[in-house]
RNA sequence: GGCCCGCUAGCUCAAUGGCAGAGCAAGUGACUCUUAAUCACUAGGUUCUCGGUUCGAGUCCGAGGCGGGUCACCA
């Protein structure tokens, strides 16, 4: 701490011993309180509506940290932030009499439980006229500034408690994200899923294709990995029988950090026997319709100045994934089935291909510089080649393809789905492929071979439809951020 | 990982290579309807770190740290 910052902290001090010779206690057991601020206020609207205008409430009793203090000698005024927003309270000294003089020893970021009438000011304003004051809480260290509030993003993320108490908008997100979870929660258990919890540990990182994070059991002295994906463990258990499953949990990818990714996020994977992928479509547009509604009140939401209607007429559009390619490109993917030709029509249309070795990266890569960001409005891309999909049934039309699709809004993908390849001789050789292609692409990542998810599935696995869904991505389309940090209460940064 | 930008008082920000400043917060005083309260005064600095150039560096140069942006990879 500089010597700055220590005389701020020993002025505090003094106050807090100067409040425990007065024989209160700075940090009390309990607060009685009987209002949030919003609640005191809606009081006070009641009151109003039955009697005249200069109405006055009973007593209640509000808690809450001080935001702002405006004192004029024998009165003053304080605003108070609790969960639900900021209330004013007036304080007098012809009210508290000798009480009074504990406002001495108050600051801001103390927290205060307050008593007495509400009423509104002569600037219209609702407000706790306080008959008694506790202190609850003393705070040692300043708040951030009152009017421009936190603008250190570095701060922001690094002291989170500082961003909620100074931005509105941080509380906002912060309410909205668990709005939006356990509204995912509701529309999946009401329709029959159960939740279940995988492992995160784990000793084959598979189900996706990324690089894990690896740790150590000292007693079994053995790696293993953080779990990269929740996938095959909820299919075993979709064949042990539990028909309609889902997980909200951290996955971990050791990957580089952005505006889109975070080293741990949070997934929703949810699979269901006896469906297929159509199904699983018309799930995704009632779910985020549902949760959309139940976390905004509205199906629309602007993101950076564009309107997102999650719930367009008509559904979000199925779009071929090898049309769309071709609109956007010129490019026929299934013309191209070697590395050679397709990397060689990629460059032609001007596409940076040095860093893609195998054909399923390069599809990547088509599909994501081409095609991906002229998805803003809600839409699913459908029908991949069985060379990016290892997990994805083969389409019953054509082999060559899987049935698959990604949803994608404001260019960004949110889900990954597909009619689960329960096939296990088909899966075996899909994950020795993938294998084989770890081998030779040695930077590339691959999906990996679980042996004890093959034999799980050897023992036959019904029909299933799954889902992936990222839970970051869609806090942030729901709350208008670009950028996953701002979502993500914790976000990963370098140590200090 | 490459490239670009930033880092000054607790917070928000200034300062042609020439005395390091303001507002908020803090302290003292005035003030019984303020709301970015107002007024007066006071105090507050390792200018991210290390090194270099210079009579003189917050400012220029080099290295490092942290953050942001961007490109590459991943959801």
């Amino acid at each position: 701490m500089s010597e700055a910052e220590q005389s701020l902290f020993d002025v505090r001090l003094a106050k807090l011993e100067r409040l425990r010779s007065r024989g209160i206690d700075p940090y009390p057991h309990t607060f009685d309180r009987t209002h949030s601020t919003a609640e005191a206020a809606a009081l006070l609207e009641t009151a109003e509506a039955a009697n005249s205008a200069d109405a006055k409430t009973e007593t209640v009793s509000l808690a809450g940290r001080i935001t702002a203090m405006r004192e004029m000698g024998k009165a003053s005024f304080i605003d108070i932030l609790d969960g639900e927003g900021r209330l004013q309270a007036l304080l007098r000294k012809n009210t508290l009499g000798e009480e009074y003089e504990i406002l001495k020893d108050l600051d801001l970021g103390d927290w205060i439980g307050v008593t007495g009438p509400m009423f509104r000011t002569r600037t219209n304003e609702a407000t706790i006229e306080v008959q008694q004051i506790q202190v609850l809480s003393k705070a040692l260290r300043p708040l951030p500034e009152k009017w421009h509030g936190l603008a250190d993003v570095e701060v922001r993320f690094r002291q989170k408690y500082l961003d909620l108490i100074s931005s509105e908008d941080a509380r906002r997100v912060a309410k909205l994200r668990s709005r939006a979870v356990s509204s995912i929660r509701r529309f999946l258990d009401d329709r029959g899923f159960m939740e279940v919890e995988t492992p995160v540990l784990v000793p084959v990182a598979a189900g996706a294709m990324a690089r894990p994070f690896i740790t150590h059991h000292n007693q079994l002295d053995r790696d293993l990995y953080l779990r990269i994906a929740t996938e095959l463990y909820l299919k075993r258990l979709i064949v042990g029988g539990l028909e309609k499953v889902y997980e909200i949990g951290r996955v971990f990818r050791n990957e580089g950090v952005d505006f889109y990714h975070n080293p741990e996020f949070t997934m929703l994977e949810s699979y269901e026997a006896f469906a297929d992928y159509n199904d699983t479509m018309v799930m995704v547009e009632e779910m985020t319709k549902f949760v959309a509604t139940q976390a905004l009140g509205s199906t629309k939401v602007d993101f950076q100045g564009t309107e997102i209607d999650f719930a367009p007429e008509g559904g979000w559009p199925r779009l071929n994934l090898r049309d769309e390619v071709i609109k956007h490109s010129g490019i026929d993917f299934l013309e191209y089935p070697d590395i050679d030709s397709l990397k060689s029509q990629m460059a032609a249309a001007g596409i940076d291909v040095s860093q893609q070795a195998s054909w399923g990266g390069l599809m990547d890569k088509l599909v994501s510089d081409k095609v991906e960001p002229h998805l803003f409005q809600p839409a699913f891309l459908v029908d991949y080649p069985v060379e990016m999909s290892p997990l994805a049934k083969r389409h019953r039309e054509d082999p060559r393809l899987v049935e698959r699709f990604e949803g994608f809004v404001a260019g960004m993908e949110i889900c990954n789905s597909f009619s689960e390849l329960n096939d296990p001789v088909d899966q075996r050789k899909r994950f020795e492929e993938q294998e084989a292609l770890h081998k030779a692409f040695k930077d590339e990542d691959m999906d990996r071979l679980d042996e004890d998810f093959l034999v799980a599935i050897e023992h036959g696995m019904p029909p299933t439809g799954g889902m992936g869904m990222g839970i970051d991505r869609l806090v942030m389309l729901l709350s208008g951020h670009r950028s996953i940090r701002e979502v993500v209460l914790f976000p990963q940064l370098r140590s200090r």
